[in-house]
RNA sequence: GCCAUCGUAGCUCAGUUGGCAGAGCAGCUGAUUUGUAAUCAGCAGGUCGGGGGAUCGAACCCCUCCGAUGGCUCCA
């Protein structure tokens, strides 16, 4: 996709100079030592540049971001009063907040119309370098403009302004060079946010749109759009019958229902299978505990407006289990370990509860009830690159098999070490020399022991936490970014996405170190000295959870699960009465071969009844008449709606083959 | 939790300025005996999300609670 141009620039001239009329029609900007220029920016050093063609990655982000401020252009346009704050690009849209009186997607075509004409008219978008004070005076009648002025540009510095005819900017570029460039674009939607996101700050508009550099690339991604609107899982979960939602007794909780709970059963068996292999022992935890166990945890701390807490009636507090973690410790605990026994792997389909805001549920990939396929490893020290490669290699394994080759992606989470309170850390108290861990804003740090605030951060155990990551990430060869901050209080990880097939991507993989809970619930094992030694745990979960893996594979595959994993695997239907029996035959014969087979005995034509059968999306569609009673025959429809003729243990092997197989592949 | 939109039969949805609650599909009964995306007819199905209010009169207007959807915030 990457399709930039490298030439030779010198300094003093301007970038656009090297560029002859044709180039000129599709290149947006340039990048010189990585950094973007606009390309009438002078070059300040002769050298190679990039010139950024505008269906590249980066070209694309910078004609959303133009077309972010022609919509800005167009609203202030048209309602004098709306205060522009600020416009990001992600993911094929973007999107631009204004402080103004709330409008609907009614409006749309209005405001549409206005870009349309604003950037017919082709101007230019100019960049003006202007320094501190006169950028502040520009946008003086903008709250939100002037903060960000003061936020980004010290005292007696310069900063740039884009103007594009009337509407200035107050924007670090680059642009397009005029409006001319933007030529597909569209209005998707429209939501309310808050100045920075606080709720309670100014109530903002916000705008979301979407820009392509030709109107036939815009309709594609339209059709994409709504495709994916068609796959929504609770759509096809609904027409699959697999899972309910009973709102008004249960909101937030699914149901599976005997389709559903089939889909779930066989992930769930397939990861066992795959433990086992990898040296992961199933156990069973309970779903509720005592609330000591989540302060020890630590979880209580942080969680607990979002968990499940209850008191009996003779005062006992009790809660849902958030964590599996927790419960697997217990099982740790039961006994003294060697480090010969050392690494001790526990797994479990663990169903957690937690309580979900009202407004951040959606289907399965938000419950406030699911099942991960989570793991707690127990670990010497030396034996963590060794554990994390492993489980890195289950990662491709699984979703290549289950999903066909997918494109997987690897996040490295750290922590970011200028916001030690966010994390649990270690400490050395600069008095009395003592160690401990604890996770605190700066003033309510104080030796656990004597009292002292003349403390020491350690964070040794992150940093060793963290290379193990690393050197296992490297040592397999998988490319991964990395993102400073989001690492867990208890220590870094490693996040695994996949893309699906409408290109969406979602996480689903997490491999996390921790060396605290350990701590918290004084692990330890024996080593060959007789010594105490804390282990390190090491949590894990590959699909995620069930809830939302079944999800992602529903809009996938549009439903049309592998075999293997499909409710129904075979769907027979006779041609009429007359044949009732011998597609009742039929029937138990594939029942007989562990083939999940349904029948339809109803009186509705053949058209009909496959008509209805569709929605279910059986992995066949069995129709059986005189031709096929006479000759101990099948007539076998397949998803793309081909069929074909197979005697009745032909088709019995070869399904049972794909099955076994986890094939994604239908027999013909 | 916040903002916006919404809630009518098992499902998908009509219901005009407030004036007797509708259709299609599914279900049941009967006829039809069917060859690969809807055969015909009949029957049944509802406290219009719950509660409160203004009105002679409310699915429709007002208040409130519950829930859903799209965003925001959050996501161990």
């Amino acid at each position: 996709m990457n399709s930039n141009i490298i030439l030779k620039v010198e300094k003093g001239r301007k970038y656009s100079e090297f560029l002859d009329n044709n180039l000129k029609r599709n290149i947006v900007a340039c990048k010189q030592k990585g950094i973007l220029h606009d390309l009438l920016d002078v070059c300040d050093a002769s050298g190679d540049a990039e010139f950024i063609e505008i269906t590249s990655e980066e070209g694309l982000k910078i004609l959303r971001h133009s077309t972010a401020h022609l919509l800005a252009n167009a609203v202030v346009e048209l309602y004098p009063d709306a205060k522009p704050n600020t416009s990001n690009e992600d993911n094929n849209t973007f999107y631009y907040d204004f402080d103004m009186n709330p409008i609907s997607i009614d409006d749309f075509p209005a405001i549409e119309k206005k870009m349309e004409e604003i950037a017919k008219r082709n101007e230019p978008i100019e960049k003006m370098v202007l320094d501190k004070n006169s950028i502040l005076e520009l946008f003086k009648n903008n709250p939100y403009k002037t903060d960000k002025i003061n936020e980004n540009v010290r005292e007696n510095e310069s900063s740039s302004v884009y103007k594009e005819g009337n509407y200035m900017e107050f924007c670090r570029g680059p642009h397009v060079p005029s409006t001319g460039f933007i030529k597909a674009f569209k209005l998707l939607s429209i939501s309310s946010t808050n100045y920075e996101g606080d709720i309670n700050k100014q109530k903002m508009v916000r705008i979301y749109g979407t820009s392509f550099p030709d109107k036939k690339s815009l309709k594609e991604f339209l059709l994409r759009k709504e495709e994916a609107m068609k796959r929504d899982h609770r759509r096809i979960g609904h027409e699959m019958d697999l899972f309910i939602f009973d709102n008004e007794r249960a909101p937030g909780f699914p149901f599976y229902t005997p389709n559903g709970a089939i889909i779930r059963n066989e992930l769930i068996n397939y990861m066992k299978e795959l433990n086992e292999k990898n040296g992961w022992e199933d156990v069973w935890t309970p779903h509720v505990y005592k609330e000591i166990i989540w302060r020890e945890s630590g979880h209580y701390d942080k969680y607990k407006n979002d968990m499940f807490l209850f008191q009996l009636s003779n005062g006992d507090h009790y809660g849902l289990k958030p964590m599996n973690c927790p419960g697997h410790i217990a099982i740790f605990q039961r006994d003294v370990h060697s480090y010969r026994e050392m690494p001790i792997r526990y797994s479990e389909a663990g169903t957690v509860y937690r309580y979900e805001k009202s407004g951040e549920m959606g289907g399965l990939t938000r419950p406030r009830v699911f099942t991960i396929d989570d793991g707690h490893g127990f670990l010497r020290a030396d034996q963590i690159s060794e554990e994390v490669t492993s489980l890195l290699k289950m990662v491709p394994f699984i979703f290549n098999t289950i999903m066909g080759d997918s494109e997987i992606s690897y996040d490295l989470s750290t922590m970011d070490k200028s916001h030690p309170e966010n994390y649990l850390i270690s400490y050395m108290c600069l008095e009395c020399n003592q160690k401990f861990e604890m996770r605190a804003a700066s003033d309510e740090l104080k030796c656990q022991n004597c009292g002292s605030t003349s403390l020491k951060e350690d964070f040794s155990m992150w940093d060793n936490a963290t290379e193990n990551l690393k050197s296992a990430l490297n040592n397999l060869g998988l490319p991964y970014k990395e993102n400073p901050g989001d690492a867990a209080f208890y220590g870094p990880k490693v996040d695994v996405h996949i893309r699906d097939a409408l290109d969406r991507l979602w996480q689903v993989s997490t491999i996390q170190l921790d060396f605290f809970m350990p701590i918290n619930f004084d692990l330890n094992y024996i080593d060959a000295d007789g010594q105490k030694i804390r282990p390190v745990i090491i949590h894990r979960a590959i699909y995620g959870s069930y809830e939302r893996f079944i999800a992602i594979l529903l809009e996938h595959f549009n439903g049309k699960l592998p075999a293997w994993l499909s409710p129904v695997q075979a769907y027979v239907i006779p041609v009429s009465e007359n044949y009732s029996g011998y597609a009742e035959y039929v029937h138990r014969e594939l029942g007989k071969n562990h083939i999940r087979s349904r029948l339809d005995l109803s009186q509705n034509t053949i058209s009909k009844k496959i008509k209805l059968i569709r929605s279910m999306r059986p992995s066949y569609i069995i129709v059986v008449g005189e031709n096929e009673k006479n000759n101990g025959t099948i007539s076998v429809r397949n998803r793309s709606d081909r069929t074909k003729t197979y005697t009745i243990n032909d088709f019995i092997n070869n399904v049972d083959k794909e099955i076994r197989s986890h094939n994604i592949k239908q027999i013909f």
